[in-house]
DNA sequence: CTGAAAGCGCTTACAG
DNA sequence: CTGAAAGCGCTTACAG
């Protein structure tokens, strides 16, 4: 492998001066730049990052923690979050938690070595049990994506999920929905929250028993709590599924219930993922704003690189937005 | 930050013995072992994974780069790929090209500084104009899901695509479908050629007029290219997407056709994602062995860096299977 | 504007 | 079984 040391014997200068000449942060005589500059394509010179590294302390790599990258949701979030990063010359080490926390636990002492600047985790999971262990680390931490209690440890950059249940909620209930059932994942009962209380602005409620947990987080899993929800109460006129994907099987559930949707059924989802956008019919949904979240997040993980030490202890709430279309309709009757 | 060099002077060693004590490779007194390890906890030592990789010329980290995440795909390669990494103690630097040859090129380059010690190419793509970029790459390369021309430059983990396409159109042909169409993206070019070899053994042609391509790799584009399948050729009874994404598309066409799958269509699909086992009806499939792919690609991967520079031009040929489900059915009358 | 020196935190032979 | 030395390839003050 050629070297800096390398570079400089066939520039004739020292590798310090191809060091000013690579880094610019030190001027150096035109002519002996041009030198600089051709050895390095003739000998076809590329710098050591790892070694720069250790003189600098910085390895130019943040870490990103999913819990899944199956689903578009977390998909869509990496290629954000790679976008920006590159913006800024960073490179992007991926694990996906898969929600175990002993593997989330056993990567992060991984990290830990200081092998990256920063850590990005996103989505509330089992990981809050490990939180102790990120107390240690040596480097910053943001979390976004955060619908639970929000440790304050860290600065966090999330959705204002309250108000995002709460605008499917509104949307429902000004439709003239009275009779309505929530398909939910078990994380997800800010949201649920959220859609409750636009109800009880009418006098109306959604009790615990309208809300149907999917088994797992899949069309599959939305598929059998609809059904259920459908069946426990044929006369429920709305669904509110927290998670797109559980949208797409109580879509399929309709069908197989004999319910056109939306004229005998409203369904509404959660996130705006791709998928839906190409769904029959078209799901309402209530969009969040990924890429926003993915640039603010990294900006405070870059500030945070930069002034270290000083990790701020924010929460930044960025607004959902509700997108009509064809899955909803006025309440039959 | 606490240094090898703290906790040597903590248990009254020098820091080689520490180094050895973590290394394993030289045995050190069972005593002196246990000072060193007690000064490691009381101070909460991790190593400095940059100095170690400085040193070893190692950095435990493999490159990998995909069309994009978005979609089952690569999203399951992708956790396999991790899977396999980690039980090798590797970490996973994440680069998707999003079919940017540019992009890639510039990936490439901050690669090549040795912060790598291998890459992982899945997916073919515009990245095949950038080859000459890799030959220079310090570090083995390996190339998996790679459908058209392979470079023999590396070494090649793939499917039998032929193979892939065969197994679809023999399935086809065997339920006594005659007319046939395909829904296609460009670079499926050699699945396309399978399928066909299926029907000449009957002295039956798919002509090219047969073969739609989809304006892109989603639902809406198989819809479309589905459509414009049924609109040109009616009396079509089975389609054989390339792509499972497309076939979703696809069962949505046929939907607003107004024929149902598997009585008046029958629809392939290739790929076996999760997004196809939950479609109603469920689709037929073939299914690739992503988990067995990404196994033998990182095992190519992490034999190649331990016996540098013999990199072997090997082509290892993944064998696909066809699932049968109920998107498919005989042809009628 | 350029060079000599020290250091980033580790590992790897090599002596003792 | 343990320590002294050199080196991995860069950067960062500091002189000149």
């Amino acid at each position: 492998m050629v070297t800096m040391q390398d570079v400089a014997e066939r520039a004739g200068v020292t590798k310090q001066t191809v060091s000013n000449v690579l880094s610019g942060r030190v001027a150096v005589r035109p002519a002996t730049a041009a030198r600089v500059r051709a050895a390095i394509d003739e000998l076809g010179y590329t710098p050591n990052l790892v070694a720069r590294s250790l003189a600098t302390g910085s390895t130019k790599t943040i870490g990103l923690f999913v819990p899944t990258v199956v689903g578009s949701f977390y998909a869509e979030l990496i290629e954000e979050v790679e976008d920006v990063l590159e913006e800024h010359g960073y490179h992007l080490l991926l694990c996906t938690t898969r929600l175990d926390g002993e593997r989330a636990r056993r990567h992060l002492a991984g990290l830990t070595s200081r092998s990256v600047d920063a850590l990005l985790i996103a989505g509330d999971n089992d990981l809050i049990d490990h939180l102790p262990l990120l107390a240690d680390a040596r480097f910053p931490v943001v979390l976004c994506a955060w619908e639970t209690e929000t440790p304050d440890r860290f600065p966090v950059v999330t959705i204002d999920y309250e108000r995002a249940g709460y605008l499917a909620g509104r949307h429902i209930r000004e439709l003239g929905h009275r009779k309505v059932a929530v398909l939910a994942s078990p994380s997800h009962a800010v949201r649920i929250e959220g859609f409750r209380r636009a109800f009880t602005a009418d006098g109306l409620t959604v009790p615990e028993s309208a809300v149907h947990y999917a088994p797992e987080p899949t069309p599959a899993g939305g598929f059998e709590a609809a059904a259920a929800a459908l069946a426990a109460s044929p006369e429920v006129t709305a669904l509110f599924a927290t998670h797109d994907v559980l949208a797409l099987g109580a879509l399929e559930a309709a069908r197989e219930a004999g319910r056109s949707v939306p004229q005998d059924l409203s369904v509404v989802g959660h996130d705006d993922t791709l998928e839906v956008q190409v769904a029959r019919p078209a799901l309402t949904t209530v969009s969040i704003p990924k890429r926003e979240m993915a640039r603010q997040a990294i900006e405070q993980l870059l500030r945070a690189i930069t002034r270290s030490g000083t990790q701020t202890n924010s929460l930044q709430l960025l607004r959902p937005e509700l997108v009509v279309r064809e899955s909803t309709g006025p309440a039959a009757g």
